[in-house]
DNA sequence: GCCGTTTTCGGCCCGACTGTTTTCAGTCG
C-alpha cells in the first residue's frame, strides 16, 4: 500500500480500548499505557474531529503525532513523566497536553465530548474501503445510518442509490466492501516480513518474464524491511503500449484469488491467504522516481517533498521537476535524491528519523550487509530439536558463505526437546572437532543454555568448557517486569554467557514480548561485556529495531543469528540484517562480522 | 495543531481511479 504502511486507517481499524490496563496486578500503573495505545487514542481523536468538522490541518496534526508516537523508540509515557514530550517530532504543546491527560485520567475529555455528540458506530463506517468522511456524513445525515449493519441493509434495499454521487454500482460495491471488510476483520492484517518477502519475490520473478517488462522489483514497507508488511507493492517499468497486457498477466497469475481493481497504471489483487498486492506500471524514464515514491515511508516522502518545495522543485512518482516543468531526474533513484540536494539513502533508513538531515550533512551511516556476516552463532541440530545433522549444518553454512558457526543445542532443562546433558555435550564436542576438520569450516562447541526462573544458568558448572554460550529464557516468560529484569540481569552478571538470546521472547503475531526493563538490561550487558542477540528467525525478529538501536547507543555488540533448526533456516539471517539496518547498525556494531580469531579474542578479553 | 535555510505567521505532498458526472468530488495510497 505504498507509503501508507503504517496508515492511519490501519491503526484505526484495529482499535483497542485505550486507557488503563485492567487487572489487579497492574492497577494504577499509568506508565503501562504504551505507545500504541496512545497513538490509537490520538487517531480516535482525529477521526472524531474530522466527523465533527474540525479544520483539516488540525486533524492531520493529530494523525501525524499518532504515527510519530507509534514509531517512536522509547516509552512515550516515560517521556511524558519527565516533561520531555516535545522530543517526539510532531508532538507540540497541544498533543502533549492531551497525552498527559490520557495518562493521568485514562481518557481525553475532549474526545469523550465529541463522541457523545456522535452516534456510536459512525467511526466504523469510515473504516470501510470507499467510505470516507463525506460519505459517512452523507448517509448519517440523509438516511440516519450510523452502523455498518444499517449501511449494509440500506444498500441491499436500494435505499442509497438516490443519494448525491451514489448509484447502483456504488451500492453494489459497498455491499462487496462490507463483506470483504468483515472477512478481513477476522484475518491478521499484517504478515511477518518473511511471508511477504517470499510472496513478493515470487511475484517479481513471474512478472519479470512477462513480455514488455523492462524492469520489475518490489517497493513499499517490504523494501524498507519493516518487521511486518501490510500490502505488497510491485513496480514494473514498461512502455505504455504494453501496460494493458502486463496488467492482464498480473491479474492472471497463479495465486491471485481476486482482482480488486484494474486500470492503466495500477492493478490491485488479493493473493491466496488474503494478502493484497498492487502492481504499478511506470515508464522506464520514471523508474527511479517511482521506486523512491512507492518505497516511502510516508513520513520520509513528506519530509523530502517539503524540502523540495523549499527549493522550488516538485517531486512526484514521475520525477523531479523545476518551476518551468523541466525534468531534472527520474530514471535513477539516486539521481532523484541528488536533484534535491540529498545523497541516496538505503530504504531501511527512510522513516524520517533523522536520515534526511544525515543525508544533507553527508553523515549517513554505513550499514551492515549480509555479506559482512562471517559467522552464525546460534543453531540447532538433530541432537535436540533441529531437523538437520551437525554435518549438514556445517556444510550448508559454509556453502552460504560463513567461515565459522557455533553449534548451540538446547540445555538439559528443556527435556521436551531432549536438552543436552554434560555427557552428551562432551561427546558432541568430539564430533564437532571431527566435522570441523572434514568440512573445512571453523566450529565452536556451544550451547543455548537456559536462564532458569531465578536467573541462575542451566548446567552452570559446565559452561566454562564451551566455546560459545547463548543464554536464553524459554520458560516462565510471563513474569512481572521487575522479577524478569532481575532474572535476566543475574544471568548476564554470571560471567557464564557470551550472548543474551532472543531477549524478549516475542513471536510475531503469536506471543507478546516478556516485560523487561530494557534500559536496565542494556546497562548490565554493557558493564559485563556481554553481547545481545538479534534473532533473525522471521517469527521472532527479537530484538526489534528499537532495542537494537539502544544497543548501538549503549555500545553493546549485537549478534545476528539464524537460530536455524534446519539447513534451510540458515537463510534467516537476511531478515535480521534488514532489522539491523533499520536500527542504523554498521559492521562495527555487529559482533559476527569479525573473524573467528577476533571473536575469540573478544571473548577472552571479556573473561580476563 | 505543528513547525521553521519561508522562523512566531502562514503555510501544510501529489496523482490515479472510480463513479458519478459532462468537469469533478471523494477516496485512496
Amino acid at each position: 500500500m505504498a507509503y501508507h504502511c503504517a496508515s492511519d486507517r490501519h491503526v484505526a481499524a484495529t482499535k483497542i480500548r485505550c486507557g488503563l490496563p485492567a487487572g489487579p496486578a497492574r492497577r494504577g500503573r499509568i506508565h503501562d499505557v504504551d505507545n500504541v495505545a496512545i497513538a490509537r487514542a490520538l487517531v480516535d481523536l482525529a477521526d472524531l474531529h474530522e466527523l465533527g468538522g474540525t479544520l483539516p490541518f488540525k486533524v492531520r496534526a493529530f494523525r501525524t503525532a499518532a504515527r510519530a508516537i507509534e514509531g517512536f523508540g522509547g516509552s512515550v509515557a516515560e517521556l511524558a513523566k519527565k516533561g520531555e514530550l516535545a522530543e517526539v517530532r510532531g508532538v507540540g504543546d497541544g498533543v502533549a497536553r492531551r497525552i498527559k491527560e490520557l495518562l493521568e485520567t485514562g481518557k481525553i475529555a475532549e474526545a469523550e465530548a465529541l463522541r457523545a455528540k456522535l452516534p456510536p458506530g459512525l467511526l466504523d463506517l469510515m473504516n470501510l474501503p470507499g467510505v470516507g468522511l463525506k460519505t459517512a456524513q452523507l448517509v448519517w445525515q440523509e438516511r440516519g445510518i450510523t452502523t455498518v449493519d444499517e449501511l449494509e441493509k440500506a444498500a441491499l434495499d436500494g435505499r442509497l442509490r438516490d443519494l448525491a454521487r451514489f448509484g447502483e454500482k456504488r451500492e453494489d460495491k459497498l455491499i462487496a466492501a462490507i463483506a470483504a471488510w468483515r472477512k478481513r476483520a477476522a484475518a491478521p492484517k499484517r504478515r511477518p516480513l518473511a511471508v511477504a518477502m517470499l510472496a513478493a519475490e515470487a511475484l517479481v520473478a513471474e512478472m519479470s518474464s512477462v513480455p514488455g517488462v523492462l524492469a520489475c522489483d518490489y517497493a513499499g514497507s517490504l523494501r524498507r524491511r519493516a518487521e511486518t508488511v501490510g500490502d505488497l507493492d510491485i513496480l514494473v517499468a514498461a512502455s505504455k503500449d504494453d501496460a494493458h497486457a502486463i496488467m492482464d498477466a498480473f491479474a492472471a497469475l497463479p495465486g491471485v484469488v481476486e482482482v480488486l481493481g484494474k486500470g492503466e497504471t495500477k492493478t490491485s489483487v488479493v493473493l491466496e491467504g488474503g494478502m493484497q498486492a498492487d502492481l504499478r506500471v511506470v515508464p522506464r524514464e520514471s523508474w527511479g522516481a517511482a521506486m523512491q515514491y512507492f518505497t516511502g515511508s510516508k513520513d520520509h516522502n513528506v519530509a523530502m517533498r517539503t524540502l523540495a518545495v523549499k527549493k522550488k522543485l516538485k517531486v512526484s512518482e514521475y520525477g523531479v521537476f523545476d518551476e518551468g516543468g523541466a525534468k531534472l531526474a527520474g530514471d535513477d533513484e539516486a539521481a532523484v535524491y541528488e536533484a534535491i540536494g540529498l545523497h541516496w539513502m538505503a530504504p531501511e533508513l527512510r522513516e524520517n528519523r533523522g536520515e534526511i538531515e544525515a543525508s544533507q550533512t553527508a553523515s549517513l551511516p554505513a550499514l551492515v550487509e549480509l555479506a559482512d556476516l562471517k559467522g552464525d552463532l546460534h543453531m540447532h541440530t538433530t541432537e535436540t530439536d533441529g531437523k538437520s545433522s551437525l554435518d549438514d549444518m556445517a556444510a550448508a553454512a559454509k556453502a552460504a558463505g560463513r567461515s565459522y558457526i557455533a553449534i548451540t543445542d538446547h540445555s538439559e532443562t528443556l527435556t521436551f526437546v531432549r536438552g543436552m546433558t554434560r555427557e552428551r555435550l562432551r561427546e558432541q564436542k568430539k564430533k564437532i572437532r571431527d566435522v570441523e576438520e572434514r568440512q573445512g569450516i571453523r566450529l565452536f562447541a556451544g550451547l543455548e543454555a537456559d536462564i532458569l526462573a531465578d536467573g541462575t544458568m542451566d548446567l552452570a558448572d559446565h559452561l566454562g568448557e564451551l566455546e560459545w554460550v547463548v543464554g536464553s529464557v524459554h520458560q516462565k516468560l510471563q513474569m512481572p517486569k521487575d522479577e524478569m529484569t532481575k532474572r535476566v540481569v543475574r544471568a548476564i552478571e554470571s560471567g557464564k554467557i557470551d550472548c543474551l538470546g532472543h531477549p524478549t521472547g516475542r513471536q510475531l503475531g503469536q506471543r507478546e514480548p516478556s516485560e523487561l526493563d530494557m534500559e536496565v538490561v542494556m546497562a548490565a550487558l554493557a558493564k559485563a561485556g556481554v553481547a545481545i542477540e538479534l534473532n533473525c528467525s522471521p517469527l521472532r525478529l527479537d530484538v526489534d529495531e528499537h532495542i537494537a538501536k539502544m544497543a548501538r547507543e549503549a555500545g553493546v555488540p549485537v549478534v545476528l543469528s539464524s537460530d536455524a533448526h534446519s539447513v534451510r533456516e540458515l537463510d534467516h539471517l537476511r531478515y535480521g540484517v534488514g532489522i539491523a539496518r533499520r536500527a542504523w547498525l554498521g559492521p562495527a556494531h555487529v559482533l559476527n562480522t569479525r573473524s573467528a580469531d577476533e571473536l575469540q579474542s573478544w571473548r577472552s578479553q571479556r573473561r580476563s
